[in-house]
RNA sequence: GGCGGUGUAGCUCAGUUGGUCAGAGCACGCGGCUCAUAUCCGCGGAGUCGACAGUUCGAGUCUGUCCACCGCCA
């Protein structure tokens, strides 16, 4: 059996889910059903990521202890994705028992191997950034992202010798071309593979830190934030059990936003090559969306909330936006505009006024009763199913190159032809002749095959669509009834369900004279 | 400064390995239908495919230079 493992980035507890996590969500999740739907054996994790500097600081704010204030945050993401109904099989947080643990074991392993070393370091630190600068690195003496200016600290540090695998991991890239993709992604990881990339200081000294995972062998330490969490994407596994872990880990597939590129591309592989286990197969990387061509920001007021949308909206016509307006990858636009213009052209009027069309004729032509197919085709009959065929062949391949605005697109080709049938047999003219009554069935029943498909290929994408065309449809949610050959699976006397409007359009308000102008 | 990406119809963008690749959707105009959520179907607009030069019988599609944005690393 196939198999895949999905994962989503861990999100940092400082801050509300917003639309970039949603996004990588509706990703991993659009991944993860349609894998699930194919009979592969899917493992999919998400999670929170709770030590560090930061995290202390806004426990701190908060008035609340680091654990209370994590348990609070971590709820709020878990219940929001919850509430997108995001099908994860396993939430993890970083300060499960079992991946402080996992942590632990594999700090102890790697030490003992001789690929953690003491030293001692002295440089210029960002709070903010959690991290050293060289000055070079500042700008005018101080945090390019912060704006503060960095303390010049001198410590003893555990150091891990990642500059010790630089060779393997750039031999390992340039030998699987798509361990990291897109392409312009691994192109980024082999630059920085081509400078030097040092060794990576894996422990912060209590004295200045003491929320995070303790350092078996030397408990004035904890371990380094980043340390700690990429260790989730096998501690999760490894809690599932050994047969779990052997079963997935080869076939995980990871997903991150680029601002994570590095500790992705470069401290991960690393570190798995340290602890002797094998790499993860692929990194996807996607852009970032900006909202109204501006990067979203608290400051600036415009920041997307999943669960807003989903009031506003709807969760599919939300998960919709997200996955036919960007290319995976790229930077994408999230404009009110596009997607008041994608739900009215694609889900209203081509999808909903399709399915509405088609359920209305029935319900008023035969009172909803499914009508036998006869034993002759007409060349638009086949065409139809042609289309649906094709359509279907073109989507998995889309699917295999994260291409989901090419898979829509191919879904939308075969909704086309599905509309554009209904206007070359022309039921509601025929019907009027009695003596092609069973001809107008036989154009109906094609058409509900037509929507028998569509929720099945669409399941992946809108999972509540697909759910309630097969409701419409009369059909048991469970049936795996895509299986069954197109006009073989409609028994005589089956009966549908009503027509029914499932994408009101949203009425434009009128054209307003812009009053900044 | 080094590396990488992008620049195609009003808008958003597709365009594998060079020769029906000059396209799709939206918007707009005209025509048709009326089952349907004023929805659907058909037709139309011609944009020097960022600029210049080169390779080639032939280049958005390859090479070089340049310009404009953007990203990564310094």
């Amino acid at each position: 059996m196939e198999r895949i493992y999905i994962t989503s980035p861990l999100y940092y507890v400082n801050a509300e889910p917003h639309l970039g996590s949603a996004y990588t969500m509706v990703i991993t999740d659009t991944l993860a059903r349609y894998y699930r739907a194919h009979g592969w054996e899917t493992f999919y994790l998400t999670g929170t990521d709770e030590h560090g500097d930061k995290i202390a600081q806004a426990a701190a704010e908060a008035r609340m202890d680091p654990k209370a204030f994590t348990d609070q945050v971590s709820t709020t993401f878990r219940a929001a994705w919850d509430t997108c109904g995001f099908t994860y099989d396993h939430f993890i947080r970083t300060t499960d028992a079992y991946h402080i643990r996992y942590v632990q074991e594999l700090l102890t392993k790697v030490h003992t191997t001789g690929d953690i070393y003491f030293d001692r370091y002295s440089g210029l630190y960002c709070f903010g950034c959690e991290r050293f600068y060289t000055p070079k690195e500042l700008r005018d003496g101080k945090c390019p992202d912060h704006l503060t200016e960095p303390k010049l600290i001198e410590e003893e540090n555990y150091f891990f010798r990642m500059s010790k695998y630089q060779d393997r991991l750039l031999r390992h890239l340039e030998e699987h071309p798509d361990f990291i993709r897109p392409e312009n992604f691994r192109n980024e990881v082999l630059a920085m593979l081509r400078e030097p990339i040092g060794d990576l200081c894996i422990s912060r000294p209590k004295s200045r830190l003491t929320w995070g995972i303790e350092i078996p062998f030397d408990q004035r330490y904890v371990t380094y934030v980043w340390f700690d969490a990429l260790i989730n994407y096998v501690s999760a596994l490894k809690y599932k059990g050994e047969e779990a872990f052997q079963k997935f880990w080869s076939e995980a597939e990871h997903f991150i936003g680029k601002d994570i590129l590095k500790p992705h591309g470069v401290f991960w592989p690393t570190m798995l090559m340290a602890a002797g286990l094998p790499l993860y197969k692929h990194l996807n990387v996607h852009g970032f969306w900006t909202v109204e061509g501006q990067k979203m920001s608290k400051s600036l007021g415009n920041v997307i909330s999943p669960l807003a949308m989903k009031e506003k909206v709807g969760l599919d016509a939300f998960r919709y936006f997200l996955l036919r307006e960007s290319v995976f990858g790229q930077d994408a636009d999230f404009r009110e505009e596009s997607l008041t213009t994608r739900y009215n052209a694609d889900l209203a009027n081509n999808l909903g006024n399709l399915i509405s069309r088609v359920l209305a004729m029935e319900e008023k032509y035969f009172d909803g009763v499914v009508q036998p197919l006869g034993q002759m085709w007409a060349k638009e009959d086949q065409e139809l199913r042609d289309r649906f065929r094709q359509s279907e062949e073109e989507l998995s391949g889309h699917m295999a190159q994260l291409q989901f605005h090419r898979a829509l697109e191919a879904v939308w080709a075969a909704i086309d032809q599905a509309n554009r049938y209904i206007v070359q047999t022309s039921p509601f003219v025929l019907i009027k002749d009695p003596a092609k009554r069973g001809r107008v069935g036989e154009i109906l029943h094609h058409l509900l095959e037509a929507l028998r498909m569509l929720s099945h290929m669409l399941a992946p994408f809108l999972p509540e669509t697909s759910k309630e065309i097969k409701d419409l449809l009369n059909l048991s949610e469970g049936a795996s009834d895509h299986q069954s050959p197109w006009g073989s699976f409609f028994m005589p006397d089956h009966k549908i369900k009503p027509p029914k409007a499932l994408f009101p359009r949203i009425e434009l308000p009128a054209e307003l004279d812009d009053p900044q102008s």
